[in-house]
DNA sequence: TTGTATGCGTTATCAG
DNA sequence: CTGATAACGCATACAA
């Protein structure tokens, strides 16, 4: 591994002058600047992470943390990490995964001190989050994807669940809709709320509210296993219910394969409508779904974006907390109310 | 941040002496030592990694190279990804994503010059795959998801296409199935086969001349679209086919669908055996699919304790190349041939 | 059993 | 415009 030292020989300059041709912190003979880059080249110097990192005292890496100990990762989560991978890399920072148990507080504060880190992505985020309290005190730079319950000026990236529900009723309102049912997630540990589970579905309650909706919610698990049997139970209890608005992925799959076994001809019958299924999910059912887009993939990279400017201490070009919409992308889950 | 300055001032020795008491790599009063974790603790003192890595010349970070640019990356990958992720953790090392374009040669051995690396994970692997050969030159430790054509000395860890192709066919032919469909994968960029595509799909057509099946192959790409098509297409042509063999896993899904929608009545009918469909996907369809699983995160964790063992140079635990096979996992979509 | 000295490859602050 | 030089925090060979 060539370093700093050969290129100067090689060049003729000194050592430092190396480090000011390549960060151009400073203005330069332009003769210099090129025999300098040709050494570069010559020799395939690229700077050495480490020494970078303990002189400057800064590093060039961040951290993603995410739940992946045990339970599959879910879809939607893999698209905001590669957004966030490619982001970082492109701007030349390192993605590194952290694969982190959501309460392992101990473990974050630790890993966060070792000078890896120039800031940290968290994922998952609960309403009252320690993480987010930790590290702040830590002084680390953050960005959320997701927010806490009091966002004050925490970056964040999140969806705009408002806009989403609003999106979803008034489409479901056009097309004659009145009784529908609404999956929403339960997860296991019930003190942990995420914030995604708790916004959406008092938002998607409130828009129901304005179009005069009359809403069935049917809580489950994310599981195929737990949607077909909430279409069973809808089915039975609520045989007038003419549309689902669904939240949590795995169980609208599920959902819909039952109610075909029942014989629900969707979307004829029945409409289903997701918000919370990535588009990479979408084929996977036929019909395939009617779906609010997320801009997964964009919203990983805006997030990895924002904290890389914070760091960088640029001028923050992005707002730093920024909420996406989806669009409605109408498949062949949906149509006009039965009863009308 | 404590330093190792603090620690060895508050603990009343030099700091040398806490570097050996955290490392262990000398012995020491045990008094001495417990005065030192004890300062340690107090003052909440971690490694500074750039440091370590600078002076002991050995990182302590490893990286994953993926191919998530574009296309979403598929949910075996994933599993792989978080299963080298928490064995890596597990063993104090990070790891860090690459996103990366299987062919961005360059990219690869800048990023591999930085010093930040101990080791690289390579997964999507080719059978003619320049980054190996790259990487060795580099006298960069390396470890394959997959593997290349000659194995040569290459750690790696792969599936048993060889075994699953026996389970599955052997358990097909004990249905009594005599024809069947074959669903093999086709990409994109024919150049690059992929060692996975190539060796599943002749593994298959060997232990399926054995069993003497009359086979069907259907070569597409991997989306439920495709499935769809392919399912019309067997059935038209091959209307006495009495069961598929399929290694896609959205175009399995997309076969399934569009089966049931042609009237054909799975398993009754028709069987479906998936060898390429991760656990998490299974629950997705109705009926479950009958798989030959893919034990994935235990693959991803193998390749990440492999490649470790290699840097520590300890007694190589564990065999460098292993060979997983899954096992038949009998779910809803495969029963008794029709013609019997 | 413990302490001392050196060097790792940079960045950044001085001089010149 | 460019060259020295002092940190940076730690590992490790060497000395005691």
């Amino acid at each position: 591994m060539a370093t700093r030292a050969d290129v100067a020989r090689l060049a003729g300059v000194s050592a430092s002058t190396v480090s000011y041709a390549l960060s151009g912190e400073r203005p330069m003979k332009p003769e210099t600047r090129a025999r300098i880059l040709a050494a570069v080249a010559e020799l395939n110097y690229v700077p050495h992470f480490a020494a970078g990192a303990l002189a400057g005292k800064r590093s060039k890496a961040i951290a993603l943390l995410f739940a992946g100990s045990e339970l599959a990762i879910s879809p939607v989560a893999l698209e905001y990490v590669t957004g966030a991978a490619n982001a970082a890399r492109a701007r030349g920072y390192h993605l590194i995964l952290w694969p982190s148990d959501e309460t392992a507080l101990a473990d974050v504060k630790r890993f966060s001190l070792s000078g890896l880190l120039a800031g940290v992505l968290l994922m998952e985020i609960r309403l009252e989050d320690e993480r987010v309290e930790a590290l702040q005190e830590l002084n680390i730079p953050i960005t959320l994807i997701g927010r806490t319950k009091n966002t004050g000026e925490i970056p964040f990236v999140d969806r705009d669940f408002s806009a989403v529900a609003k999106a979803a009723t008034s489409y479901l309102a056009d097309l004659g809709h009145k009784k529908i049912g609404l999956l929403t997630q339960r997860r296991g540990k019930d003190e942990l709320v995420l914030g995604v589970d708790s916004r959406f579905k008092s938002e998607v309650l409130t828009a129901a509210k304005s179009e005069s909706f009359e809403i069935c919610e049917l809580s489950v698990e994310n599981s195929a296993q737990a949607g077909r049997e909430a279409c069973a139970a809808l089915h039975e209890n609520h045989p007038d219910a003419t549309a689902l608005v669904a939240l949590p992925d795995l169980a609208t799959m599920g959902f819909l394969s039952a109610a075909q076994e029942l014989g629900i001809r969707i979307p004829h019958d029945f409409s289903v409508l997701a918000l919370n299924t990535p588009d990479n999910q979408v084929g996977l059912t036929w019909p395939p779904l009617c779906t609010v887009t997320i801009p997964a993939n964009e919203m990983g990279r805006a997030a990895a974006d924002i904290l890389i400017d914070q760091l960088k201490a640029e001028q923050t070009q992005s707002r730093i907390q920024q909420l996406w919409a989806g669009e409605l992308s109408i498949r062949g889950t949906t149509a006009k109310s039965p009863r009308l």
